[in-house]
DNA sequence: TGTACATCAGTGAACGCGCGTTCACTGATGTAC
DNA sequence: TGTACATCAGTGAACGCGCGTTCACTGATGTAC
């Protein structure tokens, strides 16, 4: 980026793939610093280099899986939908990220309450924040036609989320009774119900 | 309990308390064997006699606050409801049980994938079951009535408990957004309408 | 074009710390006969 | 009733291990003039 700047960001996109990578094989308790640079090949001072420390490490993970979740549900935005049709697909896309990127999901979901979270705030915020803020842009005019009921937005976002989440979570842990193409066909429309106003029905 | 069983469990009661104290004030990094038992005043020795191990005390400590959590919400329908009282009863009931027992849902929802829930899942299944068991009695009769819209159990868990369950860990982790008290007036009626039949309004 | 210098990227040995666990032990309580 | 024994509850010193972190260093790349 700077004409300072050599070469390209190649090691620490590296140890962010490593590190999922050694999450996803070892689990929460063998995700430690020793065994990301051990998956890696890299040095524990080249992982300083670049991220100061296991905790910086941990929190641009948690926030380069954040992100990509939030871009699959942009992604599942389409300009030509109603509320109706742009609920029920993020709902799905949420469902379809868990299945297929289950490591980042977990990563996300297991590390709502970790420690390196405060202290990183910003930097998970500067992924964070345009892409919620391009969700809002999507739902504002929906909640402004009145299509969608006149609820707070925090409370939209768990009605929306919250069913899914529930869902992915249980799955990840292992629940045998979860059956994602089953949500996905569920609770799409239920997800709906929830959230219309009250006389959408009629149109 | 046994005749040969000496004394009460004041010790393992006391252990447990403490444990929870601990987990409260230093947070989950905080929550270490060194801590506990500086807080209880007892030895080490005393509790790998009780727990047999440090998380053989995180599993029962979260056991036990499941069962607590589960209390909360049995306590909440009484035989006179019907189904749509029942549901947003027992919506309001996850709430309140959160703002009163904030630590108790903190433990549950940062414990979610810890690594000692799978090696204790028997002892922890024992607490949970049955009261499992007495919800889905509940329930039961209203699906059968077609009160309640026929979809699979655990999706019906998931549309009830993941909109308030979501609620608690963003109020729990600290998002000013998230105003308990409101999803209180807000969130029952809405989750009454993601789980009631088709036609159920025209009763 | 050549030289001097600054910055960036990465190395790897060394360190202290606090963690969970083990173990040999004491004393009190209950049981057998 | 008294004695011997088994079990339960609890103590606390000692241990090894692996963790995250520090630091002095090398070499390559870019910039100044």
């Amino acid at each position: 980026m700077s004409p300072r700047h050599h070469g390209t960001d190649a090691t620490r996109i590296r140890l962010l793939d490593d590190a999922l990578t050694v999450y996803g094989h070892q689990g929460p308790d063998g995700f430690t610093m020793t065994a990301v640079i051990g998956q890696s090949g890299a040095s524990n001072g080249s992982l300083y280099h670049h991220f100061g420390s296991f905790d910086g490490l941990s929190a641009a993970l948690y926030a380069r899986c954040m992100a990509r979740l939030l871009d699959a549900l942009l992604d599942a935005l389409e300009p030509g939908h109603d509320a109706r049709q742009g609920i029920e697909a993020v709902v799905r896309a949420y469902l379809r990220f868990t299945r297929e990127h289950r490591t980042a999901a977990m990563f996300i979901h297991a590390s709502a309450y970790a420690t390196f979270l405060p202290a990183h705030s910003a930097t998970i915020a500067a992924e964070k924040q345009p892409r919620i803020a391009r969700l809002l842009a999507w739902l504002q005019p929906h909640l402004d036609s009145g299509e969608i009921a006149p609820l707070p937005v925090p409370l939209i976002e768990m009605l929306l989320i919250g069913p899914v989440a529930e869902t992915a979570r249980r799955w990840l842990a292992g629940d045998p009774t979860i059956d994602l193409t089953r949500a996905e066909a569920v609770l799409p429309t239920r997800v709906w119900r929830s959230l219309h106003a009250e006389d959408d029905h009629r149109a």
